[in-house]
DNA sequence: AGCACGCCGACT
DNA sequence: GTCGGCGTGCTC
């Protein structure tokens, strides 16, 4: 049977698949999961062969015009997987078949020089995978655990992917496991896109069985994968910004459910929807616990005046003395980035913001400039005031370099660092660090004595419902970094998280979150979809949100919730307002179909684009 | 997404 | 008249 006409995605936001006619020349070598050059809304674009027909209600076909690759790049497991993404996260196949493929395949340039040595797999697994938290408390014995499993898994001659929240942490991993395996890396960004597709081609043939890499990883094409590794489950950068915003713990699910293999997660403080998901029947945590949690101290600031007393409290400060005077490590944690955070006019009462997000601008005494925390805008502090042309600007708000200074003028004996994300390195030597989040990405060899949480309360001004867990993630992370003790300070000491800190007990925590998350409806107890607008004119995209909210509620099914329109957490971002429509319900499929079709009939207008977010 | 078509306002 | 902004439809 010779094929006449080939079903094709592309990637674009439109649902496929097209038929395309097959010459003569093709028909012998055309397959399924081969990539190809198709005319399309006349342009030439990359396709992806997924099936093939006798007739097509179209008249006049178009004709596929080349095959690019020898063998097919993707196999059945593959177009299964890039299929349920996205069938889950919104977007068309072709989409997510073009997020599967390395940089160097997303163009119909044709690769002749590689051939592959093995056909694609065809088995297809349809059971729940087997799922296991590592719990750690320890940041020591997880490695032990994880190379028991690895070399286990190799030696049977299986595939494994280690997953790390940023490529950075990828040389410490190896070097983890350099006596048990010669590893393979995907690196991305750096590696030229030739460089990563000969890997991705020797990663595909089985020369490579261990690949370790950031999010992306997850695509790696890995021969007889048996093991996923997701190392710091909680870490936020698993979840793509840019659409489809895939999560890699639940595409690591998805592949695992397709291809049998088990799927691993290490943290020391997980999500909350990771410990529902594990605590149900058949799921394994292995909790491997520290001797000793070094405790904490909660110092209730309430009757502390900022305008009249240090920022760090006497307790605190008495801690720092005790360890200084021992010859040991504090590190303050400080959230906050610059000098002043806000910069006023004493005259006329005007606040120096970003033109294109709206946010007060941090002045970097490290650059003697004012910078916009979201977007990369910098410029120099003005002399006069831009509105009134006073000379009455004042400065206010405390970052990390402000604390340094005072730190360093209350204890000149000590040699005071800081670290936030554009610090170079880490401090060879220090005796007090004040640092940002960012210093956490070192959390695997960072180790003090003392660790001072400064200024706790600010971290709750969230208004995100996972705020309580990401706090809970933080403290817990801080803490394993602190040998001796660690030092909260807040107004608010009777705060669940920090109880439950206090209790020393996980599972307390969670057992909590999970019931608040419960009584609500929220993740993970219901599906989340996000309908996200941006636009230059507040007005339009304030007006479409409206418009979109009305439809939406129109002949809304009783199965699915729809929220009321409200500006993102960032509602000004580069020049863009943005808005938000939550959808919640109980199934998912339900709200992607109900979503989809309102959606599908609504035009956009005045520029505003117009995305879904499954699970925010 | 990205591009052409077509409908209305303002202007060499 | 016609130039061009933007809303609309379409891609096998």
């Amino acid at each position: 049977m010779t094929k006449r006409i080939a079903q094709v995605i592309v990637g674009l936001p439109v649902e496929g698949p097209f038929d395309y006619s097959i010459g003569n020349e093709l028909s012998g070598r055309i397959a399924v999961g081969q990539r190809v050059c198709v005319p399309f809304n006349r342009r030439n674009r990359l396709g992806m062969v997924v099936g093939f027909k006798k007739t097509s209600p179209f008249k006049e076909l178009k004709p596929v015009l080349s095959i690019l690759d020898k063998d097919p790049s993707l196999g059945d497991q593959t177009l299964a997987l890039t299929r349920a993404i996205a069938d889950h996260y919104g977007c068309s196949w072709g989409e997510a078949v073009e997020t599967y493929l390395p940089e160097a395949l997303r163009h119909t340039r044709a690769v002749n020089e590689y051939t592959f040595a093995s056909k694609p797999m065809t088995s297809q697994k349809t059971a729940s995978p087997a799922c296991t938290l590592v719990i750690d408390e320890t940041q020591k014995e997880r490695w032990v655990y994880l190379q028991q499993r690895i070399k286990g898994v190799l030696e049977k001659g299986g595939g494994v992917i280690f997953l790390v929240p940023e490529a950075a942490l990828t040389a410490f991993v190896i070097n983890q496991f350099k006596h048990i395996q010669p590893a393979g890396v995907v690196l991305d960004g750096k590696t030229s896109s030739k460089d990563a597709l000969l890997r991705w081609h020797d990663i595909r043939d089985g020369k490579i069985r261990f690949v370790v890499g950031p999010r992306s990883a997850i695509f790696a094409p890995v021969k007889n994968l048996a093991l996923i590794v997701v190392y710091d489950e909680e870490n936020r950068s698993y979840k793509q910004e840019q659409t489809p915003h895939y999560h890699a713990r639940e595409v690591a699910l998805m592949r695992a459910k397709i291809e049998g293999c088990e799927v691993l997660f290490v943290s020391s403080a997980p999500t909350a929807e990771l410990w529902h998901l594990i605590s149900r029947k058949g799921m394994t945590k292995v909790a491997l616990k520290a001797k000793e949690m070094c405790p904490v101290q909660v110092v209730d600031m309430s009757n502390y005046n900022p305008r009249r007393s240090f920022i760090l409290s006497i307790p605190l400060q008495h801690e720092m003395e005790k360890t200084l005077q021992n010859g040991g490590k504090t590190l303050l944690f400080m959230n906050r980035r610059g000098f002043f955070t806000r910069t006023h006019c004493n005259q006329c009462g005007f606040t120096l913001r970003c033109e294109r997000c709206d946010a007060n601008m941090t002045y970097l005494y490290s650059k003697k400039k004012m910078v916009c925390r979201h977007c990369q805008a910098e410029n120099n502090l003005p002399k006069v005031c831009p509105q009134c042309q006073g000379s009455y600007l004042r400065s206010t708000g405390r970052g990390g370099e402000k604390l340094e200074s005072e730190v360093a003028r209350v204890y000149p004996q000590a040699v005071v660092g800081r670290y936030d994300k554009d610090t170079g390195a880490l401090p060879a030597k220090f005796d007090i660090l004040i640092a940002t989040q960012a210093v956490l990405r070192f959390k695997e060899d960072l180790s003090v004595d003392l660790v001072g949480f400064v200024q706790f309360d600010a971290e709750l001004s969230h208004l995100d419902f996972r705020s309580a867990q990401r706090l809970f993630t933080l403290i817990t992370q801080l803490r394993q970094c602190a040998r001796g003790k660690m030092v909260i300070q807040t107004r608010m000491p009777d705060n669940y998280v920090l109880l439950s800190v206090k209790k020393n007990s996980y599972t307390a925590f969670y057992r909590q979150e999970l019931n608040l998350r419960k009584e609500v409806s929220l993740p993970p107890y219901a599906y989340l979809v996000s309908v996200c607008l941006r636009g230059r004119k507040e007005d339009v995209v304030f007006q479409q949100a409206h418009d979109i909210f009305e439809r939406l509620t129109k002949n809304k099914p009783a199965s699915v919730a729809v929220g009321d329109p409200r500006p993102d957490v960032l509602p000004k971002l580069r020049d863009q307002y943005r808005y938000l429509i939550e959808v919640k319900g109980k199934s998912l499929e339900k709200i992607m179909h109900y979503v989809k079709n309102v959606l599908k009939d609504f035009r956009r207008k005045h520029n505003t684009i117009i995305t879904l977010d499954v699970d925010p």
